[in-house]
DNA sequence: ATAATAGTGTCTATCAGACACTATTCT
DNA sequence: AGAATAGTGTCTGATAGACACTATTAT
């Protein structure tokens, strides 16, 4: 067996987003229409090809989401979701996608860009029951995507991030009612929120007035993980059927 | 802006694999002595490019693990850890990796394969601490990959994999004592872990002994989500230090 | 007043952690 | 008997969930 010269097999790499925000209390993910083959005129996650072969993966997460929804992330923590890499999941040859993450509060209206005919916020129940069609398998994404978000607002203070920078309790149980699908009686949850050290902090006495008794208004506290974590019940009835 | 047939570049892939298991009582992650440039000669994650272009990552991994390890792991549970692509990780170009995470009994000794000129199972607490010199970046991958199999052995029936097919309960506390570093109180540890549905099961009444009562044999059971999960103390005192 | 939302007090069932105690093997 | 590990019983403090009740606004 001679020391022959193999070269490895490259592959294409691109980076997918998945974009999630609280629009009318229901959980909502960022799509675009593909404006370019394959799946032209699909619904998808907006991303896309590395630019270079340097080019850093978040940055090229980054620059996906301005080039094709008009969104400036600068501030937007991204987080890695998974590789999603099947052989022939892309008519195009072995193209192997890194998705990535994203909780955002209530985001502009997205534009349209390069390689997008469309961008638009789609309720997530919708994109999970399967009735909107997604090019590629985005839908195992997004699933993915939000099942991670789920898991994440027990453990850390993410549930914050889907807020404005001041928000009071019952906007951030709506984030969990809305993310995790159930309803939470709002006094526990009050208790149980400023029970955790560090989540939340109050805002200087400043309160914010709708149709009832005015309520404070906190910011995001120090702390990114929780201790004790936040409990998920044993999903039972969904809020939007309760709701319905 | 004329449509030019712009094509997007091409990464090189690879995998890498974590595989942890238990030895002496100690969390042990599977290295090689790498047997090629770059870092010949240094310890690192046993992994490798893909074959071919229409290569599985999957099956990527395994062909690695029985490559360059001699090991056969077609029963072995691996989970994708996430991706590592720093521009500049690897000296050879652009390099992406995909590490997958599995978590064994004990395993046999490992063979050393084709680009590995050894391979050996080290303690994680050397490669976690630094004193153990890595190949790129995959100190790194070793901390994510420990941190993951911490948090999967509070919310899933992971801990079993570490053990045979039978095993008694104060085996299983050492897997956790292990791999969380902490110590537990065997009294409530043994009610704990019964009171989980269909977390472990009796095995046949069958019993096993050393030097006092003999302990009854369990299996793992149905389910791999725990409800309600295992509880990790806060990490106070690390159980090697307590033992030293 | 009534509606509506904010926020507090309190009870109860459950559970984690501490630890005394019994059971079964070995030397 | 004594050492060692397996397994049980019980107490206590913390907490999740249920829910009555008070507080503050708008109409």
């Amino acid at each position: 067996m001679p020391d022959d010269p193999w070269v490895p097999p490259a592959v294409l790499l691109a980076v997918d987003l998945v974009i999630l925000t609280l629009r009318d209390s229901c959980l909502q993910v960022l799509l675009v229409e593909r404006g370019v083959d394959p799946h032209r005129g699909t619904l998808a996650l907006p991303g896309g090809f590395l630019n270079h072969s340097e080019e850093d993966l978040l940055a090229a997460a980054r620059r996906e989401l301005s080039e094709e929804a008009g969104l400036e992330a600068d501030h937007l923590h991204l987080e890695q979701l998974g590789v999603y890499g099947a052989p022939g999941r892309d008519p195009r040859g072995r193209v192997v996608s890194v998705a990535y993450l994203a909780i955002a509060p209530r985001l502009p209206e997205p534009i349209a860009g390069t390689d997008a005919s469309d961008a638009c916020w789609t309720p997530t129940a919708g994109a999970l029951s399967g009735t909107v069609p997604l090019a590629f398998d985005h839908h195992r994404i997004i699933a993915d995507g939000v099942e991670r978000a789920r898991t994440k607002l027990e453990h850390s203070a993410l549930a914050t991030a889907f807020c404005g920078p001041t928000f009071t309790i019952s906007e951030l149980q709506d984030v969990y009612e809305a993310v995790w699908g159930v309803l939470l009686d709002p006094r526990n949850f009050y208790r149980k929120v400023q029970s955790v050290a560090g989540f939340i902090v109050p805002a200087d006495r400043t309160r914010k007035t709708d149709t009832g008794r005015p309520a404070r208004l906190f910011r995001a506290g120090p702390r990114t993980t929780l201790h004790p974590p936040m409990t998920r019940p044993a999903s039972s009835a969904e809020k939007e059927t309760a709701e319905a």
